[in-house]
DNA sequence: TTGACATATTTCGATTTCGAAATAACTATC
DNA sequence: GATAGTTATTTCGAAATCGAAATATGTCAA
């Protein structure tokens, strides 16, 4: 998201149509008058950009809704034959993408995988084919992508800067290429972040101005929504929490090495500790069914981690004062047989109260979800 | 500061203009010219303010500025008699007061002691005392109070939530006791925010977007500067990083009970550290006078607590990535003699670099300045 | 001294936005 | 059905802001 500097007229009447847009979207409908408030317009000023909107067609008058008393408002809604935007989202293992028309309808999903050795080409020709696959057999026009990137990014330059589980990822012009491939605007966030934006227009982080979204995949990493704004930091780099340093015993030389969260409950640290636990091989699946089977050699592997993850929430929780913590990724989906011992964790070390602790519902699009939402959010009608 | 609803035009005019006044101030001085570039508003909108704000005497045209090129720009200050602010800061200890002017002038600054064991209201008429004694013998207006209190804060409220150090404190209605007092305006905020906000505009932290203030004396607060905006948090309590747990021996039952940062290493946790190893009684000045003499037994005690900040400011690093970390408070007066073992200990943790960390170089009354400038800042012309 | 440049500021008609009042569209009640 | 009440939307003159051109005020070099 450039920090850009509004200047002529026209750029702020663009910007404030994208801005009309995006609320419509975010509400699923709003009147004339519920825009000018949203916006702080005089009526007569959104009544006059609704009806530049309507005249080209980016928004269409929907049903009146129904009132108890007064005129019935006519509520207008962003035309889904406006355009479609593709989001992605992918890290070590897997490519996600979706399509969402211009009124935030998801259209498709495409999954692919990435097998480990991939080169980096290789992965960025996946991404490609994901992105096509995904937008072949509609004929309204793509009008951007938004990608969610693992590790840092240059937001600006459209440059992924670096992520340890990709064996070479280092300063990919990631933004440009897909721009010349597919001629349209791409947008770059980091992907625990694009997850917190999924869950902030459209998740449990609706409404809110403070909350914090753990994200646990390969890595691990926290989307942070302060003051209803998204951190990125200085260098894109905030958020990096699976760094932290937790007690416990250190890989070498015990003197200057740590132990990092990462190290001790990512989402691969805590298969392995479940095969270890239950003596045979385990993907997240099988994790999954024991969970749910309460099979009892599991629960210890899963309040074990829980208890490095309560630390870590209670640490959040004096930093930012949240008002919500969402847990995103596969732990979400294990339901309370992980939300239990979390929440137990925190309450151990938060006696004065905490922030609720809370599942995402959005399920395993929702970074994907997230980064298309972006490319749509900063889209601006030509002027 | 309140989430302010722009409305009506009045308002808009009221609040451009208060914008003006603070970028004349932070800069000292812009000519029409570049009033407009910073405030995103034509040449010619910016000579309209200009005008009406030189008609009603709260800013005054200083010397014309020297040039290579062209016609040399005339700069506009504001009117020192235009009116006085005052700043206020306390904790357990002590109260600082400082008077500003409305160019942000320091004209004279107040110090008061707190006994241990005075009551909150004894508390609450010695601040009244303090501000008394700064304000009399000046007969420019007072338009404003500024207060940076211990502890949490609800700011729309303007009452002092609570402060584990003050026995009794306690949802006290601070604000609207000094605006019956002195029938202005009155503005809380944390007082680590407070310094925070000093820093930002007049400190270590002039034209960062993003650092973080670690402030350290009866208790230990962090005031977070990200994209530019102080974080407060959902209930106004973020930054209580004090409350973080540390690795080491806890107080009590080892099973349920955590040892914090203050525990270890807040000031009266240094200076009773001090004590042990010196074998003699140590009050603050006794501990800058034995770092600066370079004293043997005292160097454990400072590399044992910088150890400590160094983990939080690894984690710190980690979780906003910010350009800089400003050391305020007693600590920062002790010199390289405390900064280069913090140094140490965050690079000892950081292999891949760490932000900078500088002491504060504002002195005591960095808060009280906060303060004043928060109530400066927040002052709108009446219209 | 004069003219070429350069930058600051003002002028002034055009555009945008506002604010208050008028009008529209609905419900409930007589 | 009329009518009152209520909220949505539009109308229209006033205020704010813009943008481009004109004017002001300095330096520098011939």
């Amino acid at each position: 998201m450039a920090r850009s500097a509004i200047r002529t007229k026209h750029q702020i009447v663009a910007r404030v149509e994208a801005e009309l847009l995006r609320h419509l979207r975010l509400r699923d409908g709003l009147s004339r008058v519920e825009l000018a408030r949203e916006l702080q317009l005089a009526p007569s000023t959104a009544g006059i950009y609704v009806d530049r909107l309507l005249r080209d067609r980016f928004i269409v008058e929907s049903h009146k809704a129904g009132r108890e008393q007064g005129r019935p408002p006519t509520l207008l809604v962003p035309n889904p034959d406006g355009g479609r935007f593709v989001g992605v989202d992918f890290e070590a293992r897997s490519i996600l993408a979706t399509v969402v028309d211009f009124s935030q309808q998801v259209v498709k999903q495409v999954r692919r995988a990435i097998r480990e050795g991939d080169s980096v080409e290789r992965i960025l020709v996946r991404i490609e084919e994901t992105i096509r696959t995904a937008i072949e057999g509609d004929q309204r026009p793509l009008l951007g992508i938004g990608v969610g990137v693992p590790g840092t990014i240059d937001p600006v330059e459209g440059i992924a800067r670096g992520y340890d589980f990709i064996p070479g990822w280092k300063d990919v012009p990631l933004a440009r290429r897909l721009s010349d491939e597919f001629k349209v605007p791409v947008y770059l966030e980091n992907n625990i972040r694009s997850m917190a934006m999924a869950e902030l227009w459209f998740g449990q982080g609706l409404g809110l101005r403070n909350f914090v979204c753990l994200g646990v995949r390969t890595g691990i990493g926290a989307g942070i929504v302060a003051d209803g704004r998204l951190l990125r930091g200085e260098h894109g780099c905030a958020g990096e929490i699976g760094k932290w340093h937790v007690p416990g015993t250190s890989r070498g030389d015990a003197s200057t090495v740590f132990r990092t969260l990462e190290d001790a409950a990512s989402l691969p640290a805590i298969l392995a500790a479940a095969e270890s636990a239950m003596k045979t091989e385990m993907d997240f699946a099988a994790l999954r069914e024991a969970a749910a089977a309460g099979e009892r050699k599991i629960l210890p592997v899963l309040e074990r981690a829980a208890d490095f993850y309560g630390g870590a929430i209670h640490q959040l929780q004096l930093i930012f004062d949240p008002h919500r913590v969402i847990l995103v990724g596969p732990l979400a989906e294990l339901g309370s047989a992980f939300l239990d011992p979390l929440q137990e964790a925190v309450r151990r070390r938060s006696p004065g109260g905490h922030p609720e602790i809370v599942n995402s519902t959005l399920g395993q699009f929702s970074g994907a979800f997230g980064a298309a939402a972006l490319a749509l959010h900063q889209w601006q009608p030509a002027r």
